[in-house]
Parts: C-alpha cells; sequence; structure tokens
RNA sequence: GGGCCUGUAGCUCAGUCAGGUAGAGCGUCGGACUUUUAAUCCGAUGGUCGCGGGUUCGAACCCCGUCAGGCCCGCCA
C-alpha cells in the first residue's frame, strides 16, 4: 500500500470526517523543501478522499511569526523590523529594502510577498489547499478562546513544556507574547495578566497591554501550533522533522493541545529535501531551488511523483542534473504500465505485489487532477532533450517523432513538455554529459584506438560526406555506406564517426545532428582526424 | 547527556508494523536489430541486509548492545 493509503487508513479508524493541515513560514523564498511538507498533505488529502472520507485540507501560512534577522536578500532598512510579524511589514522591493508605498496603498506585505509565487506554483501542481492566514486569524478573533485557557493555565502549560522539552523555562515566562511598543514580538516582558489583558514593559522604557482577543501578540509556537488544531480541528498533519523528535514541538503539542481541551492530530513525519552535492536546502545560503524554477525543468507530474514515489521519512536528494533524467524517464516507463494487468497475475509473490501496488500509488498521487489518469507521451526525456538540441524549431520535432512513429499528432502535454526541455537545456542544471558536444579538435586518444579497417572507413567516411548533399536523410544513408563499400559492418562506421566527430563510443542519432551544422567544418575535423593518424 | 530517524546489489530504494528460500528499477556486461531514438528487445551479472550478541525450528524483520550519518531537546518552520 502507498503511505499516503496507509495514512488514510489511519484516520478512517478515527472518523470519517478530517481536516489535514499543513504550514509553512513565509519569512524568505519558498523551496522545493517546502513544497515537500504541502504535498504530503495534499497526498494524504487525497488518499484519504480516494478512501471515501470527508476532507478539508488546510494550508496555514504563519504571518504572525516575527521576523528573526535581516536575512542577505533583505536592505538593511529591515533593522528596524526585526521580531515584528512577518504579515505587517512591508514587502521588500528590487533593492532588498522596503516597499512602502505598495504597503501603504495595498496593505502589500511581506508575507504576500513571498507566498504568491508558491501559491501560483502550488495551482500548477494541483494543490488547492482552503488557506488560512495566521495573523489574520488572531486579530479577527479566532485564537480568543484558546489563548484564554492558555494564559488560565500557563502554569500546567509551563510543567508540560518543562518536562517533555527537558529544558528550563525563564522565571517570566508566560503564554502570550505581547507586541511591544514598536510592534515587535521581543524584547518586551509580561508583567500580569488580567483576560484579555496581557501587561508588558518593554525594553524601550514603554509598557502597555496586550488584548489577546484583537491579536496584540500572539501565542509562542509550542502554544500557537496545538491552539491551531483546536480552532481548525485539525485531525491529521504532516511537519519536518525537526518537529518531530521526542521533546519537540509536536510532543509538547499532543499534550498542550489537551490541555486546551482538544485532541491532538495524527501526525506523518518527513525527511528534508536536499540539493545534489549540495547539502540541505537554505533560503539564505542561496542553496535552493524554487518550485516555480523547478516547474520551468519538469512538469508538474515529475515534481509530485518525487515527492509520492519516496516514503515521507526518506531523505531526499534532489538532483537536477543526470538524477532528473532518471526520475522523468522513470515517470514514462511508470506511465506506460498497466497496473491492474500486472496485479490480476495470479503467480504474484507479496513483495512483487507490494512493489506493484506503490508504484501504482504513486502515479495516482502524481496525477495533477486527482483521479485523471497519467497519458504516457511514449517520448523519453533523453530522446527529447536529443531532438531539443538538434532541432532549432518545433515542428522540426514533431515532425521526426511521428516519422519514428513514436507519436501520432502533437498534444498540448508534448508542447509543453518541450518547452520545458528547452529552458532546461538553456539552464545551468542541464547535464552537461547529455549536451551534444561535437568536437573541435581530434580527439587522439579515442583515435589511436582504431584498427586497421576502422581507419580505412575513416577516410572513406570523407568521402562519401563530401559526395553527399547535407541533409538528414543523405547524411544518414552516407555513414553506413562508407562501411558497405569495404564490405564491413555498418556499425563499425557509426562507431568511427562518434570517435572521430565526439570523441565517444556511442551516440546519439548523427545524422540529424550533423545536417544542423556546418558542412565545411565537419569536413575539416574529419580530414584534420585523418591527418593526425598518418 | 537524553531522544527520534536512517543504514539492504555499483546507485536509488522496496521488503521490517503481522518472522517463513534476499527483491525492483537504474547501472554494468553480453546478444539481437544487415542506416543508431545514448532507442528498443532478450539474456546475464550483482548483497557478510552497518557490526556483535540473544530469542526462535526459522531473523533483514523481534530483543539487547554497538558503530556511522542526520535531526531535535536554544521563546525558530
Amino acid at each position: 500500500m502507498h503511505w499516503a493509503d496507509v495514512a488514510a487508513q489511519a484516520l478512517a479508524h478515527k472518523g470519517d470526517t478530517h481536516v489535514v493541515s499543513t504550514g509553512i513560514t513565509p519569512s524568505g523564498e519558498f523551496h522545493i523543501g517546502h513544497l515537500r511538507e504541502i504535498l504530503t498533505g495534499d497526498m494524504i488529502a487525497r488518499a484519504s478522499r480516494n478512501a471515501g472520507l470527508n476532507v478539508d485540507f488546510v494550508f496555514i501560512i504563519d504571518s504572525a511569526d516575527p521576523l528573526r534577522k535581516v536575512y542577505e536578500f533583505l536592505g538593511p532598512e529591515y533593522e528596524q523590523f526585526v521580531g515584528n510579524q512577518l504579515g505587517a511589514i512591508p514587502a521588500p522591493k528590487e533593492d532588498g529594502n522596503p516597499d512602502w508605498e505598495r504597503f501603504n496603498n495595498e496593505g502589500w506585505t511581506y508575507a504576500n510577498h513571498f507566498l504568491e509565487p508558491f501559491l501560483k506554483a502550488l495551482e500548477e501542481i494541483g494543490v488547492r489547499p482552503r488557506l488560512i492566514d495566521n495573523l489574520e486569524s488572531y486579530r479577527s478573533g479566532r485564537f480568543n478562546e484558546l489563548s484564554k485557557i492558555a494564559c488560565d493555565k500557563a502554569d500546567e502549560i509551563r510543567e508540560t513544556i518543562e518536562r517533555v522539552s527537558g529544558r528550563e523555562l525563564p522565571a517570566d515566562w508566560f503564554p502570550w507574547s505581547p507586541l511591544n511598543s514598536r510592534g515587535g514580538l521581543d524584547k518586551v516582558r509580561v508583567t500580569g495578566y488580567e483576560y484579555p489583558l496581557v501587561h508588558w514593559e518593554d525594553e524601550y522604557g514603554e509598557s502597555g497591554s496586550s488584548d489577546l482577543t484583537k491579536g496584540e501578540g500572539k501565542l509562542p509556537w509550542r502554544i500557537d501550533w496545538p491552539a491551531k488544531w483546536g480552532w481548525v480541528g485539525v485531525t491529521c498533519e504532516a511537519f519536518g522533522k525537526d518537529h518531530g523528535a521526542a521533546g519537540g514541538s509536536y510532543s509538547t503539542g499532543r499534550e498542550i493541545v489537551q490541555i486546551l481541551g482538544h485532541e491532538p492530530p495524527h501526525p506523518l513525519v518527513y525527511e528534508w529535501i536536499s540539493l545534489k552535492g549540495k547539502g540541505a536546502m537554505s533560503s539564505s545560503s542561496g542553496n535552493t531551488i524554487g518550485p516555480i524554477e523547478a516547474l520551468e525543468l519538469v512538469p508538474p507530474q515529475i515534481l509530485r511523483l518525487l515527492i509520492a514515489k519516496s516514503k515521507p521519512n526518506k531523505a531526499i536528494d534532489f538532483d537536477t542534473g543526470m538524477g532528473l533524467v532518471t526520475l522523468a524517464d522513470e515517470f514514462e516507463r511508470l506511465s506506460s504500465r498497466n497496473f491492474e494487468q500486472e496485479l490480476a497475475q495470479d503467480d504474484l509473490s507479496r513483495r512483487q505485489k507490494v512493489q506493484i501496488e506503490d508504484a501504482a500509488g504513486a502515479m495516482r498521487m502524481a496525477a495533477v487532477v486527482s483521479g485523471q489518469d497519467i497519458q504516457a507521451t511514449a517520448v523519453t526525456f533523453r530522446h527529447l532533450a536529443l531532438l531539443a538540441q538538434t532541432k532549432k524549431n518545433d515542428a522540426d520535432v514533431w515532425a521526426s517523432l511521428q516519422a519514428s512513429g513514436a507519436i501520432t499528432e502533437t498534444t498540448s502535454q508534448l508542447q509543453d513538455r518541450l518547452d520545458r526541455m528547452r529552458h532546461w537545456i538553456q539552464s545551468s542544471h542541464f547535464p552537461e554529459e547529455m549536451r551534444i558536444n561535437i568536437l573541435e579538435q581530434p580527439n587522439a586518444k579515442m583515435l589511436n584506438e582504431l584498427n586497421e579497417v576502422e581507419r580505412r572507413i575513416l577516410k572513406e567516411l570523407v568521402e562519401s560526406l563530401s559526395a553527399c548533399e547535407w541533409s538528414s536523410d543523405e547524411i544518414g544513408a552516407s555513414i553506413p555506406q562508407s562501411a558497405k563499400n569495404l564490405d564491413e559492418s555498418p556499425r563499425s562506421a557509426f562507431k568511427v564517426a562518434y570517435a572521430a566527430l565526439m570523441g565517444v563510443e556511442r551516440g546519439p542519432r548523427l545524422a540529424p545532428i550533423l545536417a544542423e551544422m556546418d558542412k565545411e567544418e565537419i569536413l575539416s575535423l574529419l580530414k584534420a582526424c585523418v591527418q593526425l593518424l598518418e
């Protein structure tokens, strides 16, 4: 059974109506690590609906969280906002400094700025959660009731956090962080509590009272989270392994939520996604791939497959080079399989059966529209990469595919894929080994390995290519002909051609590539090869 | 120091919950295709299941220990 179906089954045991929740702090650019958070939730929700459950899938935007520091991508003017809530401060402009104009005129905030492109990507990926703005929820009083309980039972909550996390809280700790005189959540101390007011004193010498029914502050994270579970009615949440450790925020949260009078949600811990060879994803170090950027390279189904095929507790090493080719080709293979037919065989071992079911489940989760079958395109990424590099315009790509019988007509799906492929080829992520490289200078090492017969074929090749008309068909006929002229296998002519032109043993179909190149350049390269051997 | 997760074929992983002859894909190698889609098809290759104990008729799986990597236990997702 696919992991999402396993989670759905666990939920089904508890009831038939569920709220699956996800949450992210919009503190900077979103990356595909964040995608795992939201896709894990999406897949659980989808699997649960497939299992006949009634599911509300929500994405809580943690806009009430404070700006922690002036990140590298921010200008120095942000110093004044450190500690202030992300949904209450201006977005950065191009130069990194605050865009006061949009903030004042449209209320365009820091949180909006980073959230918007992510939401766009989500739409393309087929994720449509109900959005909940956390700051707005505080301001509109959604947290009232639970904030009151938290403050009333401050001692009990303190005891829980200290016992479960094993750390000691400061003497003036209080389960409500009031906003200070400058709108920040730090540099402030709670001095008293009389519902609904929390009295405070800040390091700027000011003091005041925070009305917890009006969102003049927020619950600290370890209480904020369970309080959300409470008022939203969350029954299932997937979260990163940082929260999942013993003593982490889930283990305190599951107790605190009960103090608040609710039940903890079914947890699912997921691992991080790192970038191949570059370590963990991190927005601040620039070591990041955004969902938007990833979508420029591969279609959304493949991005979904990346998450779907790995169990949540497995770390994913995202590779935008050859790994992406392998992933994409795997996607093609999977989409052309008929899982029902495979499962109908009766001599399957338990192991084989599990494997087929998991593959089928992963593909169900990879579909952008739930329930929609994924059509095989019959064109592998490798092949398309080849065509995209050798054919300048799209029409020629389609003509080639039709000629080879791979496709009968061009679909929007294929066009879409070709567009992304061209993007990928132009990007720095495209792997060198996939790039078609015609040599500029002869590769002596490869040439020296040619035997006598092959060297004669090389000369013959120069002759026949000089004589031929410079078209794909003619070149395609001339290469094997040069070997046939010497009563040798056509295969050996290709070996010679690859060695001379690309310095490799095997390669992509040569004729269309050569046809796109200058005849004289190719001939002079071949002649140089002949010379080198003499 | 305490805890959680991970460790299985060259690579990515499944299989661990319900113990029953070590699996898949990729890669590699070989063959086929008398003009090659780095294609396709066929075949082969490949593992002291991190290590050491224990329980059991039987352990990758359960128990104890141990090593390695990651993470958490700092009002930070």
